[in-house]
DNA sequence: CTGAAAGCGCTTACAG
DNA sequence: CTGAAAGCGCTTACAG
């Protein structure tokens, strides 16, 4: 026995050797057999864990293995189309807890059904995302979960249909989410939340305290979540009977320091807005800085409600009331599609409004004299 | 021709007709090149883009490829051992910034040079732990690395070892990341942070400031990160001569809610600490909440500072200082060592103190007389 | 520049 | 329960 494991360390040795790339892992299935005294399909059989073998011969192969190191090469199982698929998660950027939620939602249903999350960033970079797909695709993943705000462009539009239609060849799904379906090609599921209802809630809200004129904080059109919120914004301002003025919205990028900027604009401008909702935490947090430094104060003279429930935004000073998007879920529920777990439809979630110290009535000295 | 493109389609129908699980991709190399006239040496040589082929012959392949829909398995060729083999993360869980950070960096790097990030997570269970790494081994990954704080005990030592050298068997490496290396495996490559250096940083600036009696919370000991931090702030406290007294260091889980309830104790057990230094940010803001709640005021009555520096802090009332690490590079020096463009040697960064509201002199009445 | 052939490492009918 | 054989889809010496 223990010649014959000589013979076998000898015969390993001059393969590598005579072997161009290197092999990885240096023993393989037919070692095992051949070193147990078994063909290589009972091998095959006691790790692939179908079929049938005896007890003890089943041993002795475990028993092989174990001396031989012998690791099965996944690779090689998965191109002959058994072992799981992994599912890919392709986002913009890997930027706060937005993306870390969504992430770790359909991580969690992928690792609880054995499959591999593959994670990976664009950089909004069209060329990169093609490349990406065109790699996952010879991957052979399973499905691709395109996560997070897109252009709302027809030629995007045309480019994701054209994702799935390639992914399609290779059995494998596209999933949008994070943003709402795609105009003319219904069969592309999308899993989202209800943004536009999200902002909604923020609006009642203000509403509900007394204020007339609300502003509005966010990017321009041209992204799904900018236009989704701001139409939100929009509807619900009708739906309360409240005036649409467009010098209340006001533009800013998706960061604190624009943020501030904008709405210090709308301070300055003093055009009676005496609360407003921002397109994000982020635009809200950079309120904060700018009420501050004209020094004046939240809610008093100026409510604001954020929306993304970020962390730490409840420590603020006030705490920020903010919309609260179910990320978490919706990976959940983009990873059940993409494993089949669940009928491949639209999925609508609904958001949570969170009522903390950042809207209150309007300050009396500030509102409108017609009320 | 069509009448070739029509004995394809039959065939085809045919073969995944007859055949047990379904092929993925139903076009292969051998098609197109019969499809091109051209022997599958050469079809390959087209796409794996070695060896020389005469132009008009490629463009033959290429268009029968195109017609026929091919789609490259990478699969079966990274199964010859070319193409790049992925490199995984894992991790207890993808929370927060500190996650995020980190993984960007590597994918960032992971991206650049053609390889594909594997997440995954352990939710601190051991069971799911080494099942990841035998799942990781058999897909033979580059490289895998284990992010975050883990148990300071000889058994995980072991354990890790184990890992390495269960992933050395394939050829892959295991990278530490974000913990120091370990102890009795010098071998085992780590990307860190100073972690203590940087609660020194904090426990300097409170010095100098004119505080002598700083408290500490944080997590207790059992972690690597809780140890290096603890730690930190003990030698810190020694080398600016100050008093260690063991009623100034306070236990507090990672959370606010827990850190609020630590704070809150030591501001009712009055013990004189007019400043304090938190393991993490999280806890900071817990401080905030005690102190409010206690009708006291940062940095008036109590100093505090933070370590992390995650988003939104430094938009808290005052700005929170705050100690920073460097989470991306981490993840990018980590990602190099893992793809070789780097030497796997043990890497230790250095954080940078951020200087904001939440840290001043001392109240005058709260300073121990003997000053 | 091109092809026939052997090989990568595994799996699964098919026939005992 | 076990084995010989064909196959998954690709790549690369080796010989033209």
């Amino acid at each position: 026995m223990s010649e014959m494991d000589e013979n076998e360390s000898i015969r390993k040795v001059s393969r590598l050797g005579s072997r161009g790339p290197e092999r990885l892992g240096a023993v393989n299935l037919r070692d095992v057999a051949a070193h147990a005294g078994v063909s290589l399909a009972t091998a095959s059989r006691v790790f692939a864990g179908n079929g049938q073998v005896q007890p003890a011969t089943r041993a002795r192969v475990l028993a092989s293995a174990e001396v031989l190191g012998y690791v099965v090469n996944g690779l090689a199982r998965a191109m002959t189309g058994r072992g799981p698929r992994s599912i890919a998660f392709v986002v913009r950027a890997m930027i706060g807890p937005t993306f870390a939620a969504l992430a770790a939602g359909a991580e969690s249903v992928a690792g609880q059904n054995g499959h591999l999350l593959l994670m990976s960033t664009t950089n909004g970079d069209q060329q990169r995302e093609r490349e990406l797909i065109a790699i996952l695709r010879e991957l052979r993943v399973k499905a691709v979960l395109l996560v997070g705000s897109t252009e709302t462009l027809p030629a995007f539009d045309e480019r994701v249909a054209g994702y799935a239609k390639d992914l399609a060849q290779v059995n494998a799904s596209l999933i949008l989410c994070g943003r709402p379906p795609v105009t003319g090609h219904p069969d592309l599921v999308s899993v989202d939340y209800d943004q536009g209802a999200g902002v909604g809630l923020a609006v009642n809200e203000l509403a509900r305290l007394g204020h007339r004129r609300i502003a509005y904080v966010g990017e321009k059109r041209g992204m799904t979540t900018a236009e989704l919120r701001l139409d939100g914004y929009r509807a619900a301002l009708v739906r309360n009977g409240l005036e649409v003025d467009p010098a209340l919205v006001r533009v800013a990028a998706n960061t604190e320091a624009d943020g501030a900027r904008a709405v210090g604009e709308l301070l300055r401008d003093n055009i009676g807005a005496t609360a407003m909702v921002a397109m994000t935490d982020n635009i809200a947090v950079g309120g904060y800085r700018a009420v501050r430094e004209h020094g004046l104060k939240i809610p008093d003279d100026l409510s604001i409600i954020g929306f993304d429930d970020v962390p730490v935004v409840a420590d603020l000073t006030p705490g920020l009331s903010t919309v609260h998007p179910p990320f978490f879920e919706v990976g959940v529920r983009a990873a059940e599609i993409a494993l089949g777990l669940a009928p491949a439809t639209h999925v609508l979630l609904e958001t949570r409004f969170v009522r903390r110290g950042s809207a209150a009535p309007p300050n009396p000295a500030c509102v409108p004299l017609d009320l």
